[in-house]
DNA sequence: ATAAACTTTCAATATTTTTTGAAAGTTCAG
DNA sequence: CTGAACTTTCAAAAAATATTGAAAGTTTAT
């Protein structure tokens, strides 16, 4: 399989791929993209090689930058902006969970414990159940919570390297 | 907080949790209505609490019954169907693993076992960028495929126990 | 100060996804 | 067998989401 025929077929997959946790088929594209690129490239660059507009590729770019996936990267003796992304696959990973836990999980979490506090009858079967599932999704996230902590701070090695060990 | 009111707002939120995640909001609802819910719930029941259309909880009942987070339940003298969810969070959290892997993460490590055969010079930057990028992520998911089997296969008790020990 | 080069914004448009509801299909009691 | 009770399907409509592109904004070289 040729270079560009492989990068095509990457940057679409992992295009689809994206739609299926919530991320839209352009951001995963730039990303994909920028992730394969031995160089940095500019807005044209990406504009022509995905076919979207100025406007969308900027979007986009602006919203990987605040998921701190991609860098502004300044190139001597060029006026135009260009673009890099981190290609440690274990950085991206850990950079995804820390956005996501901060924007998706920590707001849940929250909730969850307000919800906890029901008026009325602990006997009533619908409050019981209510509280039960509520306080068991909370639990469950709490402990998650914990456990990606630990991910974000651990290294690399423990995950990449022989993680069967430690579940002997 | 009344109990009707806590579950209007989980179910809700359940439901924006949700499309953040690639899940429809209507499925994440009739799955929070469900899970909180100490009785079955008849498709009647389910469209006049959450005011949806009965094709719409047709469908989302019989995708919620192929990720296994849902049963058909029949109750005696009732001529209707009732449905109930599974509500120990453990057994959905490693349910949803299995499905999300078997549908979405296997296919992929698939595709990119096939991406890192490229033809072409092999000291080419692009060439060897793109290779390594792939070869690097499917590495990771491979360990991530072992983790989540793992997960799936083990005990709730390590996770929702202590789990902090392992990392000591 | 000017203008070319470049970036950002956002209302309009297009696309994708979800929802509806009525018709067709099924099951079952009598 | 018949028809009432219930479920499923799916084309059309609505809603949500993503994309465009041109105008406005910014920066920089001269």
């Amino acid at each position: 399989m040729k270079l560009t025929e492989a990068k095509q077929q990457f940057i679409s997959s992992w295009g689809a791929f994206g739609t299926h946790w919530g991320i839209n088929r352009t951001m995963a594209q730039v990303h994909a993209l920028l992730m394969t690129s031995s160089q940095p490239l500019s807005q044209d660059d990406i504009m022509e090689q995905l076919e979207v507009s100025r406007g969308n590729v900027n979007m986009n770019i602006r919203d990987l930058i605040s998921w701190g996936l991609v860098d502004r990267v300044l190139i001597p003796g060029e006026r135009k902006e260009f673009f890099t992304a981190e290609k440690d696959i274990w950085k991206v990973a850990t950079q995804i969970i820390k956005e996501r836990k901060k924007r998706e999980l920590d707001p849940m979490l929250k909730l969850l414990a307000q919800l906890e506090h029901i008026d009325g009858d602990k006997k009533d079967p619908e409050v019981k159940q209510f509280v039960e599932t509520v306080s068991g999704i909370r639990k469950f996230g709490k402990q998650a919570d914990q456990m990606l902590d630990m991910m974000v701070k651990a290294d690399e090695s423990w995950f990449l390297g022989g993680l069967l060990k430690i579940f002997k």
